[in-house]
DNA sequence: TATTGTTATACTCTATAACTATA
DNA sequence: TATAGTTATAGAGTATAACAATA
């Protein structure tokens, strides 16, 4: 009863091997959110990057790299590119003269729901197969996966479980 | 009775989009697996490679390519690897003279248990948050997003849906 | 003409180390 | 001495177009 026996058995695939598919997928969606995404001029990691900075004000870059998983390295072109277009700002925290606090500008903010609206079009697309129950399943999923790989993958000792602060 | 309501508060994330979630788990594992494969010498590509060729006998390179979500363009490379180091072999298909027929071979047969086990190991480590029946859950959920993705996302009409023959 | 594999190219992403300014 | 951000660089991965051999 799990799923209906049509051409269930014609299915190649490692299906032993959830993470290999975990990792094909990831790149399908990406490539799908790159095609969908281009018309605005965002990349999906530019994507990721603004929905993150309207949903959590300012952040410091190492903040904003540990949640979107980037090295705080690559962050820096990344932000570099989307300063340039006046989607976020950087300025010095005054608290602690190294960090700088990235936000979110007008121009960015002004641009951020017709983003959410191409993203939420393509995972439409891209989850057509599962119901939103399921949907929200797979999410309940992936974010525990999330929140434990974070400190089982890493060579970090338990207890360092700092969930990007 | 989902989690446990330890910190689950403290969050961030955008919780809304679960494909940003899955791109970013997918590079997270795809991370994982190369540090831990690096040991027997492989990358997360070339292991998907030979765990495909050993469960599906020897196929054309267009095919392994759309298995493996590939373009036939890059796979050439990956194959001119394994192909230099043994572990797998191209011949012509009597057939259609074209078509190279791929193959894991005795040396890539000898090595594929261990890379099994080092991939089960990792796969492990990271899913160590779900149960055994989560994983199968989770597996199957991904699956018909990847046989329904495969036609929904790329421009190709309905009826269309060769799943990589 | 169309398809398979190949080459070349360019662009994105990833990972590491070294530097600077601040703490 | 340690941390935040930066720069430079090298390595994977991805996408496209053009070509040779074959159908």
């Amino acid at each position: 009863m799990d799923t209906p026996g049509i051409e269930q058995a014609a299915r190649p695939q490692i299906s032993r091997h959830v993470g290999f598919l975990l990792a094909q997928l990831g790149r399908a969606i990406t490539r799908h959110y790159r095609t969908q995404l281009a018309p605005i001029g965002l990349t999906p990691r530019e994507t990721s990057a603004l929905l993150q900075l309207r949903a959590e004000g300012p952040v410091s870059q190492q903040a904003l790299g540990c949640t979107l998983d980037v090295d705080a390295s690559n962050l820096v072109a990344l932000l570099n590119d989307l300063e340039a277009e006046n989607l976020i700002s950087r300025r010095r925290d005054p608290d602690d003269r190294r960090r700088h606090l990235v936000d979110i500008s007008d121009r960015g903010t002004a641009l951020v729901d017709q983003v959410e609206e191409a993203a939420a079009g393509a995972e439409d697309q891209f989850f057509a197969a599962l119901t939103a129950e399921e949907r929200g399943l797979l999410r309940d999923l992936l974010e525990r996966v999330s929140e434990s790989a974070e400190t089982a993958t890493v060579d970090k000792l338990p207890g360092d479980e700092e969930t990007c602060t």
